[in-house]
DNA sequence: TATGAAAAGGCAACATAGTTGCAAAATCTA
DNA sequence: TAGATTTTGCAACTATGTTGCCTTTTCATA
């Protein structure tokens, strides 16, 4: 790997735990570093896997629950009930997320993507029910896996 | 309780274990019970709390898994990360659901109900994706909450 | 309504997932 | 670079979910 690429994303990392009012450490970094190296989310256990060699399992923990707090990754609930978490765009900050994309659960490949250009559906509600929020999870076949 | 009632829950719980080709046992009659008693879904843990007490929790692990494998209950996702169950409407046989409304979960009395006229939206995917099956959730104030 | 095969339940033991308190180590401020 | 503050690792614990095996219950049929 080019010297000058890794660099980039060391410092970008950096800066994004800086403006999140979070020290820079080596889990933090490592974690983050996971998830900006590939597309889809990631769940708690293959976190644990890829980083859990060099890392307690309650650092894990604590460190995306920072993250989740500080708005840098969300949650995506999942049929199988192993919640799943991907990067926030940039808009996200605070805890106060603004994540209105559907996500996508390929059957094939179990990866989970963010489909950011797919807006949630406004849903019409029965009188007296009052939408907060709206979460919309599409299970299907994946571009990478629809041969 | 009037007798009749009573009479009539018993034997609409044993009819439709044997349509589905289960034996009728008590742990079952009382877990099918809890559903029909009320009009939410329940989570794994208000089952085994109520019926915990006469029944074995392995038990109700396996009772629920047959349940959602005979199209007698279904999951509803949730983000934090606690799978729930609820009923099916009767088209629901065999494990093969027929489940296209939506749900909803109340931030204010947690409850989580099945919004059976509300059917979920079509989807626009992005070229490549493919869609098999599309879970809505809407979480927000309940019609009961909403004073 | 008695009986025996098949299904379901209970128990024990285990595996995985998640939490908490506290002392040690790393980070950041100045 | 020193000290206050934050974060980490460890240990212990609770909760959640699974598996194998033996006992009990159910149900079909005689």
């Amino acid at each position: 790997m080019p010297r000058q690429a890794t660099q980039d994303i060391e410092t970008r990392i950096a800066a994004l735990l800086k403006r999140c009012d979070l020290s820079v450490t080596d889990s933090r970094r490592k974690i983050l570093q996971l998830f900006l190296e590939q597309p889809g989310a990631l769940a708690h256990g293959d976190i644990e896997r890829k980083a859990g060699e060099k890392f307690d399992r309650v650092t894990v923990y604590r460190t995306l629950q920072t993250f989740v707090e500080k708005g840098i990754i969300h949650t995506i609930p999942t049929a199988d009930n192993s919640i799943r978490y991907a990067l926030c765009k940039d808009e996200c900050s605070g805890g106060h997320h603004h994540d209105h994309h559907i996500h996508f659960v390929c059957s094939q490949c179990d990866n989970t993507y963010c489909l950011d250009d797919v807006v949630t559906p406004d849903i019409k509600l029965p009188k007296g029910y009052q939408a907060e929020h709206v979460e919309v999870v599409v299970e299907g076949v994946c571009k990478n896996c629809k041969a």
